[in-house]
DNA sequence: TTAAATGCAAAGAATTTGCATAACA
DNA sequence: TGTTATGCAAATTCTTTGCATTTAA
C-alpha cells in the first residue's frame, strides 16, 4: 500500500492526486504550489478570487507568490480542472469544475446561487438547434435579482 | 446641419433625444459628452469596450476624456440605458439596452450572438419558482462553443 | 445661481511578463 | 540533464478618484 495515491482510502477521496495525474499527462509537473492551490480551492469550495486563493495558499506557505497563483489558475482553467467566471465589476472568481451547474448572480447583493445544469435542458436544445451553439452551463451565469432584492413580487 | 434633434424625421428616429429626457428626469444633464457617447454607441451597435467607445467619441471630439466616458457609462448603466457585460479576461463591454435578449459567447473565438429573451421562458419560470430569482436576460450570458468551434457535432 | 459634469493627472486594483534561479521528471 | 515552474519586481491594462474649472438648467 501507499505506493502512489493514498493508502487505505478509495480513489474518489484523493481528487488532488487525480488532478495532478492529469496535469502530468499534459506535460505539466506536480509542484507544491500547484498542490497548495488545489487544496485552497477544495478547502473553501465557493467562488474565490485570485487574491483570496493567494491568501489561502500563503496561510499555509507564505513564500508562494501571487504570480504563481495566476499562472497556475490559468493552467488549471486550460485543463478544465477549474472554471473562471467574471461577475461584477471586480476580480474574476475561480472554482473547481464539478458537476454540471450554473449560477444565479444577484446584481444587487452579489449573492451567488448554484442551480443544477439540468435546468438548461430545453433552452440548451433550442439554442443548439437554432444557433448551433453548445452551452456550457458551468461557465454560464444568470444575472438578475434574488428574492430579497427583487423590487416587488407579483401577488399570488 | 440640424438645429437640435433631427428636423423632418419621426420621433422614433431620435433615440438620443429620448434618452436625454430620461437622463434629465433623473436629475442628470444633457451634456455634449453624453450625447457623443450615445452617438458612438449607436454608430457601432455591437459590444464595445470603454476604450473603443472613447476612441469613437474622440474621433469626433478629441477633447473628451476617458474618465468622462467611464463616468457616463456608469450613469447610463444605472439608468438602464445600456448594459455592461464582462465576458473574457479582458475589458468589460457596453451596448444599448434594446429589446429583451441574451448573448451566446463562444469561448474559443469570442463571437457574440444575440438570442431573443423569449427563449428564457421555461427556465425563467423554473428559477423564479424554485429559487425566487428573477433573471434579467439582457444582463445574462451563455458561454460555450459556436457551430464552427464546437469539437464535434453528433451525426444527424 | 448652483449642483452636476468635465478635464486632467494621479492613484488604484487586477493581471501579466521578463528573467535568473530552483525544482521536477 | 533539460525543461517546466517559481519568486521577485516591474510593467500593463482597466478603472476609479480628487480637485479646480466649466456648463447646463
Amino acid at each position: 500500500m501507499g505506493i502512489s495515491g493514498q493508502a487505505g482510502t478509495g480513489p474518489g477521496s484523493d481528487p488532488i492526486g487525480g488532478i495532478m495525474a492529469t496535469v502530468r499527462e499534459h506535460g505539466g509537473r506536480a509542484t507544491s504550489a500547484r498542490r497548495l492551490l488545489l487544496e485552497a480551492l477544495i478547502r473553501a469550495p465557493g467562488h474565490q478570487t485570485a487574491d483570496e486563493l493567494t491568501a489561502g495558499v500563503q496561510a499555509v506557505v507564505p513564500e508562494v507568490n501571487k504570480s504563481t497563483i495566476y499562472r497556475n489558475l490559468e493552467e488549471l482553467v486550460r485543463l478544465g480542472v477549474i472554471d473562471r467566471t467574471c461577475y461584477g465589476q471586480r476580480a474574476a472568481t475561480y472554482h473547481l469544475t464539478t458537476r454540471s451547474h450554473s449560477h444565479l448572480i444577484c446584481e444587487k447583493c452579489g449573492q451567488v446561487t448554484e442551480i443544477p445544469g439540468i435546468l438548461f435542458g430545453a433552452l440548451g436544445k433550442a439554442v443548439l438547434g437554432q444557433y448551433g451553439f453548445t452551452i456550457e452551463p458551468r461557465k454560464s451565469a444568470f444575472i438578475g435579482q434574488c428574492r430579497q432584492c427583487a423590487p416587488a413580487l407579483p401577488a399570488g
